[in-house]
DNA sequence: TTAGTAGATGCAAATGATTTGCATTTGCAT
DNA sequence: ATGCAAATGCAAATCATTTGCATCTACTAA
């Protein structure tokens, strides 16, 4: 959705950011993105458009993206980090121990699980990651 | 708790692995610790102890300790990971943005829904790992 | 109890993701 | 249009983690 990138521009704009080729490009490519890419996904994906884009470009213009909130740094193996638009949503992610498959879950259930069990420790929560692993219907038949 | 610890050789005996004076210096000091520490924590409160050890050992043994499901490897931060002795139990982290002080949470909760969200997606849920972030009760007040 | 051997360790060097210094370019406010 | 702070590219630097290899040692079988 193009929409995405498009707001993620206005919200650089009110954080102060210029808004270059490069980070319109890591935006777009953010909002195309089925699943989650790193670093060095977006940077090859950007090669194949042709745009000037460095892969330190890439990893600064994460940071700011991310101290924007505007992306949401995932830990989903111990390798690299995986990005991903953040809309907003709470969400988890079920990875499968045997094939690496990751699959995204809306998750209002757990967000609410979360505020319930953060309140009782005094704790304001603003925001949460929820991984589960375990073996997908796939991998569970063999 | 000096239990856990030796739980810990039990279990690394049945996988095939020998005790070693190492290994079992890794094990105690996580045994003790009453927060998560990364290997490098590891690594200076065992030279406090006299032990010879070295960092790769911290993290060969900590290594094998997660193949074994011995310890649980948290990704508590970018920076490195954090590792705990697994008690089987399923627990949370609240993370502070602000002090960064960490606390657990047991959270047999969300272990339900878990189990549930997993298997509406035919996914068979292993471990779960639950980071919340938000400003702890302290830091609310500032 | 002891010898033999696969598995462990330590050290130093390698790796690989991420960061950074610096010279050059470029948004964008005026 | 112009100037300048912010952004970029490149290469070199970091830093956590891993690995090769020679040496050591926990354990097994006799």
């Amino acid at each position: 959705m193009d929409d995405l990138a498009v707001v993620g521009e206005r919200r650089l704009r009110l954080a102060g950011k210029r808004i270059t080729p490069q980070r319109k490009l890591v935006l777009a490519i953010l909002a195309e993105a089925d699943n989650h890419l790193d670093a060095y996904d977006i940077y090859e994906r950007a090669l194949q458009r042709d745009t000037r884009l460095s892969l330190s470009t890439v990893y600064r213009t994460l940071s700011i993206l991310k101290e924007a909130d505007l992306v949401r740094e995932l830990h989903l193996d111990d390798e690299h980090h995986h990005y991903e638009l953040d809309d907003q949503d709470e969400h988890s992610h079920l990875v499968c121990l045997e094939c690496g498959r990751v699959i995204e879950v809306g998750s209002s259930a757990f967000a609410e699980v979360a505020r319930t069990i953060g309140e009782a420790h005094g704790f304001q929560v603003a925001s949460a990651e929820v991984e589960l692993t375990g073996l997908c219907a796939d991998c569970r038949q063999s």
